[in-house]
DNA sequence: CAAGTTGTACGAATTGTTTCGTATTCAAAT
DNA sequence: ATTTGAATACGAAACAATTCGTACAACTTG
């Protein structure tokens, strides 16, 4: 089981969901879609080879201009990460973390019927 | 609008759901709820003098054993933590964060009937 | 009252994360 | 060929979070 611990930085964890969403990226690409004004390129590559030193993403380098891809799931992670905050912020209570969610005024209708239906569905 | 920003580190959070939890509590106390074998007393006492300093607890400091209280509010600390989740790596779907989080085998069948009554409540 | 115990205060070391400056390489364009 | 531009590599600064050592004050008890 290839299970040791998954725990991207939030830096990390937004270059990662570019990844996720486009497949596979330069450096140049993920720095614009994330389009952040307020740090530079050599801020993202530095980031980007972080997380190839951490085994997190795979990269092509056969070209001059790397190509990078996530090795981690995204499911995994993000599995991972609500875990901790179930741990750390609710106690280990699921429940509480999914009310607090649907608390706030971010679920439209449609959302906590999709919701619905996926608890239909875990039985 | 008492809205600047609650962002407590991990350690900090840690501390916060004691004093929740107690209502109120001694540096001792707390750090022995927390039982942490890997790091002493005066970290214990650094951090809440620090959580002090930021704002988000108050303490009575007239007998030589100062006694702390949360100042900051369980629900929005939550509330702010959980979004800022969604965000950062849901998206902006409180329903995928939902699903993951019940994707987990952390719920019961009882957190799920809990949860089923609640999502109805909501309409 | 002296010694030991329990507490706070606080600076500093350690560790982790982000950011950037700068060197260097490679390829394209003049 | 030389210059220019776009890329990587990498060390180090800047910032943030945690941890602890140590000084000192205030009780406790022998």
């Amino acid at each position: 089981m290839d299970n040791y611990n998954i725990k991207p930085t939030e830096g990390e964890m937004e270059i990662l969901q570019v990844l996720w969403q486009k497949g596979n990226a330069t450096v140049r690409e993920v720095h614009e879609a994330l389009n952040k004004k307020d740090s530079g390129y050599t801020t993202t590559l530095k980031l980007m080879q972080i997380l190839h030193e951490k085994g997190m993403v795979d990269r092509d380098t056969t070209q001059k201009t790397h190509v990078y891809k996530a090795l981690v799931s995204q499911d995994k992670t993000e599995k991972q990460l609500v875990n901790k905050m179930i741990d750390n912020v609710f106690n280990g209570s699921a429940a509480r973390l999914v009310m607090q969610a649907l608390g706030n005024h971010s679920a439209s209708a449609e959302e906590i019927d999709e919701i619905k239906k996926y608890l239909d569905s875990l039985k």
